[in-house]
DNA sequence: GTCTATATGAGGATAGAC
DNA sequence: GTCTATCCTCATATAGAC
């Protein structure tokens, strides 16, 4: 509502600090982007930044928390429903992290969280929590009540979750890099739909 | 002055420098690794180590190569030989690629790869064809000649390949994370075995 | 080849006037 | 809240003596 307020006539300085730093991160890295840039692109000197974040890293910090507010959760009722009726699980699935992959500001925060993965030991605990032990426990849910069902061929859920992730990671990695240098993800652009169809063939009964 | 009677256990300074520098950048990556540090952690002044190498830039350079000359090849005979016999084939591939992961220099080198890939644009294309495109070349190979020989299921072999690669990847990249932080791997050390059986399993007929 | 000394600049951060 | 002015540190790199 004060959001609104604002972008009716001009965002204030801080969040113009926040966007401009957030764009910088996400293309140089922490190291790369210095304080000085920022106040050049925000408009503003460096010392009036000081006015508002406690020092560059502050500024960072508060980025960083997107990073892993995913907003990425099935309800287990969902789960229930359509991991009984199979594929569609699956397709649900994939559809929601194809539009993470292809989204703009989430795109721009994993590569932030790439580029800072082996400097930041938090990120990498959280990279590891968030990104996969998460899912993997909200897609075996799903695998073992496929199986229950008799939908598909028995194995371990989380060996199966694991599986079908990996590839996941896999193509918004690969999306990510041809963004960053602005090249055609065309031939990656069906890759979702295309680990679906394979991976479902691969465990149907 | 003594580098007679030092020569036989000690390595020219040159080689000095690249093997610290290669420690620091796959550490801290490029731009947190100092010229200063370097020299200190070589034992020598800032100034010396630019009667060795142009600038900072060229160590790393000269370190670079190193990240793809993959010694991962197998000969087109052996691949014939392998595919015919279907998983063994796959068991090979994984065993070399298992090898790398856990190859202490490879794996540094891949942290480097990692750190830098968004700073550096050569690196990027070169992950693209060297660490993903020859190797789902070499696959596809594989696969396409155990369709031939009805093994496996039909399928698109790059596809195939793709998602037989992709996990591989991903493994690795845990492997990586967690050892970078001193962690455990053992629960993802059977990780690759259980790979090729799952997949196995998905395409086997 | 290594040292001391030094040039030159980038980068983070603060003090105090307005 | 923003500015000017300034400080300090770190970093890359070169010159010239030994």
């Amino acid at each position: 509502m004060m959001q609104n307020r604002e972008s009716l006539q001009q965002k204030s300085t801080k969040q113009k600090i926040s966007d401009v730093s957030f764009n910088l991160f996400s293309e140089l890295g922490y190291k790369n982007t210095s304080v000085r840039k920022i106040a050049q692109e925000v408009g503003i000197r460096e010392s009036a930044i000081y006015n508002h974040y406690k020092n560059k890293e502050d500024i960072f910090l508060e980025i960083a928390k997107n990073i892993f507010s995913t907003p990425f959760l099935v309800s287990q009722e969902e789960i229930e429903e359509l991991s009984q009726r199979g594929k569609p699980f699956l397709n649900k699935f994939v559809m929601q992290y194809k539009m993470l992959s292809f989204d703009k500001k989430s795109e721009s925060l994993f590569r932030i969280l790439l580029i800072e993965l082996f400097q930041n030991r938090t990120l990498r605990e959280k990279f590891m929590s968030e990104f996969n032990d998460e899912n993997i426990k909200m897609l075996s849910g799903g695998f073992f009540s496929m199986m229950q069902n008799g939908l598909i061929r028995s194995a371990d859920p989380m060996m199966m979750s694991y599986e079908f992730l990996s590839t996941l990671f896999y193509i918004r990695l690969q999306t990510t890099l041809l963004r960053f240098d602005k090249l055609s993800t065309s031939a990656l652009a069906t890759q979702f739909e295309k680990h679906v169809d394979f991976f479902w063939e691969s465990i149907k009964i």
